[in-house]
DNA sequence: ACCATTTGACCGTC
DNA sequence: GACGGTCAAATGGT
């Protein structure tokens, strides 16, 4: 939340920030990229809303969409690079040092944290594995075990990974991956089972911690070092989540991507390239099925008489 | 019988 | 020599 709300004061830039801004990372620029799109588009809407006659509800639920895969874009950049953005220079320049030793191996470190108690069998993350290795590891608790693509000899995909449980919290993995995969071989189920979001975090259910394992669609560029501090990042990352939402999520009723998809206007269906980039990103993890889709009340919205919208 | 996992041995790096 | 990563024989499950 703090960090979204540093990245909103710098949309509202002067000249002198528009000087710093030229110094930040490119991931950084892309994310305020995004979220000045974001803004625009909610005040596009808000326009909409308050001079219904000249938008149609069509045209609203496009921009909604719009603006959600605004969203979207910043917060896995967000997830990306956050690190690098909570840093000071000196910081960074230290840290760089260890990020080249570590990108030497293309190391990417994600961390996941389930709590069924079928934990090994859980952390499915849609590829196939073998494991052929475990080690003991100098100063931890617990071994680490090793494990490659099936598909290692038969296509020569060389994607590896590390799974080790975290001394911290018994309930969390660290997942290693060393190498992609060039099996082609998608993803299958990225089952809720394997990750999943509670919102009653504590109590039953799995503990939320990561979404997605996958590299593909979660990576968390973390340094080994920093690995425990993931789990803030994710938290961060449901409170922005939560920021960015109109409603309160313990009251949302399911949201229907499907059909939001497919409502959105008739001419968008198929052919829009928009409609079929929100399909790639929702379809993965779709939140119809998800009581925990932070914008699940978005389409109630624009049921609503538009006066109920406005507190006053 | 086949396949995946386990586990001690081996190898490369520091 | 210590350590992490990988190999491959042994083992277990189906």
């Amino acid at each position: 939340q703090k960090q979204v709300s540093v990245i909103s004061h710098k949309t509202q830039q002067s000249f002198s920030d528009m000087v710093m801004k030229e110094e930040m990372l490119t991931e950084e620029k892309l994310v305020i990229n995004e979220l000045e799109q974001g803004k625009e588009l909610a005040n596009r809407l808000m326009n909409s809303f308050r001079n219904p006659s000249s938008f149609s509800k069509d045209s609203n639920k496009i921009l909604i969409s719009e603006l959600l895969l605004s969203y979207e874009n910043a917060m896995a950049m967000l997830s990306l690079d956050k690190k690098t953005l909570k840093r000071s220079p000196e910081r960074i320049d230290q840290n760089n040092k260890k990020r080249r030793l570590l990108e030497k191996k293309k190391t990417e470190k994600v961390k996941i944290c389930v709590g069924t108690g079928q934990e090994e069998t859980c952390l499915d993350d849609g590829y196939s594995w073998r494991k052929y290795g475990q080690k003991d590891i100098h100063g931890y608790k617990n071994p680490r075990g090793y494990y490659r693509c099936t598909h290692r000899f038969t296509r020569g995909c060389l994607a590896v990974k590390q799974v080790q449980k975290s001394e911290e919290d018994p309930l969390c993995y660290e997942i290693k991956y060393l190498e992609s995969h060039t099996c082609n071989n998608t993803p299958q189920s990225i089952t809720k089972n394997s990750v999943s979001v509670s919102k009653e975090e504590g109590n039953r259910g799995p503990k939320l911690l990561v979404t997605e394992e996958s590299e593909d669609i979660v990576v968390k560029h973390v340094k080994s070092e920093e690995v425990m501090s993931s789990i803030e990042d994710v938290d961060n990352k449901k409170e922005i989540f939560r920021t960015f939402s109109f409603s309160n999520p313990e009251t949302e009723n399911i949201f229907d991507w499907k059909n939001l998809m497919e409502n959105i206007s008739p001419t968008t269906t198929s052919e829009s390239g928009i409609t079929k980039e929100l399909s790639s990103v929702f379809v993965v993890d779709s939140p119809t099925d998800d009581h925990d889709s932070c914008f699940s009340c978005l389409e109630n919205i624009l049921d609503l008489p538009h006066d109920s919208l406005w507190i006053k």
